[in-house]
DNA sequence: TTAGTAACTTACTTTATGTAAGTAATTATA
DNA sequence: TATAATTACTTACATAAAGTAAGTTACTAA
């Protein structure tokens, strides 16, 4: 049978299936959010939280922007890119009621 | 701040966050699949694969199908539960179409 | 008898993630 | 003024997850 699925579906699950990508995205559909923020309201550790960002970022799907204010902000939001990923993101929210108990 | 996503929601995400069950999901929506075709066709290891479809089958998205004929035939399948993630699988093949890079 | 396939499991290696501490810049508190 | 705290990270080290390859059991085909 031998590798069927369609190279670009495959990039996206690549993407998605990463652990915390999911809940960070999720999570930044709320509006922007800063970097301590997304690390205790999801719980990732700060080590693999910038490391994910950076991917996001490297993908187009997150936006990192710099306020030079004292002291500086730094803001996480999504592109474009990340926000098409919000019916998904509703989706798995709907299937989740659906089906998983509380 | 702190912890303030559905755990519901974050269940799902545990789940479908895992490496390959993506793909495994995916693949069965196509129809009942054997193991070894499933391993050619998402090229997922053996090891893996067998752990992936026992936490999906405890989950009770997969379910497993001996028939004893000879030689006896296994088939994985996906539960109404599986079934129920279809809407989520297009969500992924759409975003993927309209902005990944082929 | 030897080789092959299906559905795994086991042992071992590599990669990913978690934990905890450290850093640099700034601000608040005693 | 010295000490503690916050933000946004990075680094070093430990543990957990995944990959690789070989082995197992049952059967089938040459």
């Amino acid at each position: 049978m031998d590798k069927s699925i369609c190279p670009r579906f495959e990039k996206a699950m690549s993407i998605l299936s990463q652990r915390w990508t999911g809940l960070i995205i999720y999570q930044l559909l709320g509006g922007p959010q800063r970097f301590c923020s997304l690390e205790s309201s999801i719980g990732v550790s700060g080590r693999v939280l910038s490391e994910r960002l950076k991917d996001l970022e490297n993908e187009g799907i997150v936006k990192r922007e710099v306020f030079p204010e004292t002291p500086v902000r730094i803001e996480y939001s999504l592109t474009n890119k990340g926000v098409a990923l919000e019916p998904l993101m509703r989706d798995i929210e709907k299937w989740s009621q659906a089906w998983l108990e509380a």
